[in-house]
DNA sequence: GTTAATGCAAACCTTTTGCAAAACA
DNA sequence: TGTTTTGCAAAAGGTTTGCATTAAC
């Protein structure tokens, strides 16, 4: 936890851990991730602690939250970025592309009645883990 | 139901009525927006045929399925096209830039071991109707 | 000392599943 | 007729909530 960053919120053991977790484990964990992480530390905590906390942490903006199929995944990455997801297995992995970020947020600009405060684009395809497996059969 | 569009799977009223349903109504409805107006006319149709048929047309690429807050949404339209999304609210609303699209695909075309069959653009911000609650208190 | 957060269990909501009956091709 | 789909109810995730206890400031 970083003294640069001090909210507006009581900083528990709990909630600090689980925002350090998220800011060492950049692979979009998913709440049972975090809490198995976590718990390696805490052993006691709970995982409504851990769902108050992620909510919470992605209200004031700490974290961010992505949804795929159905599963709610955490980050705690500040930097805007596009995901690769693949429509196998919902393998999901961060693209960068400054160009694109740049592209989109001038094409946002010109948008009327939305206020945008950020893109994120999605490439949906196949992994190359599933794609050598369809070939198989 | 088109005719033109014979896939290879039995046309049940259920099923046609889900699609009709999806090709007359452009907001992202929910399993329950598709359920609710389905039955108007199929009053017996039951939820899980509904979920039965989302999760088919998906996977046979008649439908697309985009999640929003933990909740499924589904669209019937072809055209590849972004979206904007509010924050505050969840409220999704479809906005199209075919150079984005155009420039998004050709970033993709760059990327390695990922074979990219598609691509989206969600742009996060305040829509016109929250911003303006905010403003009030 | 006051306020906010934790942990537990129960509740909730969305989605999936099993299976007999019904509908499609 | 053979196969797929339906509808019902039950189960299975994932997530939220209520409340007494505990920790933070």
């Amino acid at each position: 936890m970083k003294p640069t960053e001090k909210a507006d919120m009581k900083y528990t053991n709990q909630r600090v851990e689980i925002l350090d977790f998220l800011r060492e484990h950049e692979g979009h964990p998913t709440v049972d991730d975090v809490y198995d992480g976590v718990r390696k530390k805490l052993t006691r905590i709970s995982k409504a602690t851990v769902y108050k906390n992620l909510k919470f942490l992605t209200e004031k903006g700490l974290l961010e939250e992505v949804n795929v199929k159905g599963v709610s995944r955490f980050e705690a990455n500040f930097i805007p970025h596009h995901h690769l997801i693949c429509r196998e297995c919902g393998m999901m992995e961060d693209f960068n592309s400054e160009q694109l970020l740049d592209y989109s947020m001038k094409i946002a600009e010109e948008i009327d009645g939305f206020t945008i405060v950020s893109t994120s684009t999605n490439f949906y395809g196949i992994c190359k883990k599933c794609k050598e497996c369809k070939e198989k059969t």
